[in-house]
DNA sequence: GAAGTTTTTTGAAAGAATTTGAACGATATT
DNA sequence: AATATCGTTCAAATTCTTTCAAAAAACTTC
């Protein structure tokens, strides 16, 4: 058996069982105790899995988002020059989508400057920061998924279909050249579709460490929208370019 | 059974039950007593769960006390009473209205007992201790009124029109023998008098404090629903008693 | 193409580190 | 006071890392 034929058992039954045992690699592989841990140590080199006590586990399956909390401490600089820049790009008397989102909710600080906007969302953490800043605010109805407090549902989908924007501005769990913009939640990402589809233009936030990501579904191609990130690895920049509009952020 | 594998099952338990013995994660797991008291340990040192006597608690408590400001804080004990005696009032599997309004969100922590629960709410903040507490929710679309940070308008209205209630659980303003339930929004009041008219059953949740105050609105008569509150005077008490139908709480 | 050499991969062994279950006194609950 | 749960300690069991030599593969040289 090749080193590639095991390493391919190990995350075969990584997808299926989340987590192996060593000890249930060795039937499987007929391979020994010693050469399945280096294994293991290769393909956590590589991310392609977590070493545990006993075996590995899945480093964060697609469907999995990582709680909000979590996410919204890391990149706190980045995130706040990226909703500046983003807010500058809003004019008084607007109409604007705010998707849900933790680097979204960094825009609202600086949305203050605008007078008569009107803003919608789907998110309830946006809508209370929106009331903090006294922002006027209408909420779309829907069913309120937990995991990121944003709503969703063919409730939401039908109300938006009425709705129409100036601009709007969405979160992303992942861009790349090949796979454009996806996010893990295919209700998320329909909602997405149809704020893009309603707006005149569209902005999308990122800081650059969800380049190269890939999420489970797909809401847009790179070209469909303006992409707001910070400073991106030069030649891949370039690359980038011929296909979008960036705006990077210092 | 890896440790990883029983942190899983831990935690799965806990999304659901919200509560697990540490008996009952013997014949779960397969493994001892002393593992699983390490586990609980290593699952609260980094903020998964709360321990308790006899085993652990989902951790959710931060969001009971910072979110409620300067008045509201006031008859704390008070609120917590009636918010869990109007829990009680639930069923598994109904559907229920929550107003917004700082003594409603004390229901909140005790409707996790509760199974197959639908909520609808015209509160954001309710929405999101709601979703922190993974119970399921719908949000009706609105415009959003900045100094209570709720639902109002036409759309909600409209939406409300559709539905259908077993219960109903309002905050208000200030009650009186004379003028009834009142509450300061007129948009505010339409919109309880709405879902006191889609509802089987009206609960009215207010400390005694409110007894004999009138506000600008009235949404509803003495009559017209069960008033949950502490304990009033005793001649009041007997006075209200013969208008409607009272629940004090020690 | 064969024999010899180097490099890589493999399995086994030894000692270190971690995990586990049981015991026991301390603490909390009723 | 009686019962149940908790934290601590300790020895046994399991798993991990490191090291080393044999086997396999790749590469040279003739």
């Amino acid at each position: 058996m090749l080193t590639e034929e095991r390493h391919q058992i190990i995350l075969e039954q990584l997808k299926v069982h989340n987590i192996v045992k060593l000890h249930d690699l060795i039937p499987l592989t007929g391979a020994s105790e010693s050469t399945l841990r280096r294994d293991l140590q290769d393909l956590e080199n590589c991310h392609k899995l977590l070493r545990i006590h006993g075996g590995a586990q899945n480093v964060i399956s697609l469907h999995e988002e990582p709680a909000l909390s979590q996410k919204a401490s890391i990149h706190l600089d980045e995130k706040k020059a990226i909703g500046r820049v983003a807010a500058s790009q809003v004019r008084n008397q607007e109409v604007i989508f705010l998707d849900s989102g933790s680097t979204i909710q960094f825009m609202i600080p600086y949305l203050i400057e605008h007078k008569n906007l009107l803003v919608i969302t789907n998110s309830v953490d946006n809508a209370s920061m929106l009331a903090d800043y006294d922002i006027e605010t209408f909420l779309p109805g829907g069913k309120l998924k937990s995991s990121t407090k944003a709503l969703v549902g063919s409730t939401m989908v039908q109300t938006l279909e009425t709705y129409h924007f100036d601009k709007c501005f969405l979160g992303t769990n992942g861009f790349s050249i090949e796979s454009g913009y996806t996010t893990p939640d295919p209700e998320e990402s329909s909602i997405k579709q149809l704020a893009i589809k309603q707006s005149n233009q569209t902005f999308i936030l990122s800081d650059s460490s969800k380049y190269c990501q890939v999420s489970f579904s797909k809401f847009a191609d790179l070209k469909d929208a303006t992409l707001i990130t910070n400073e991106l690895p030069v030649k891949e920049s370039v690359l980038l370019n011929k296909e979008t509009k960036v705006m990077e952020v210092n």
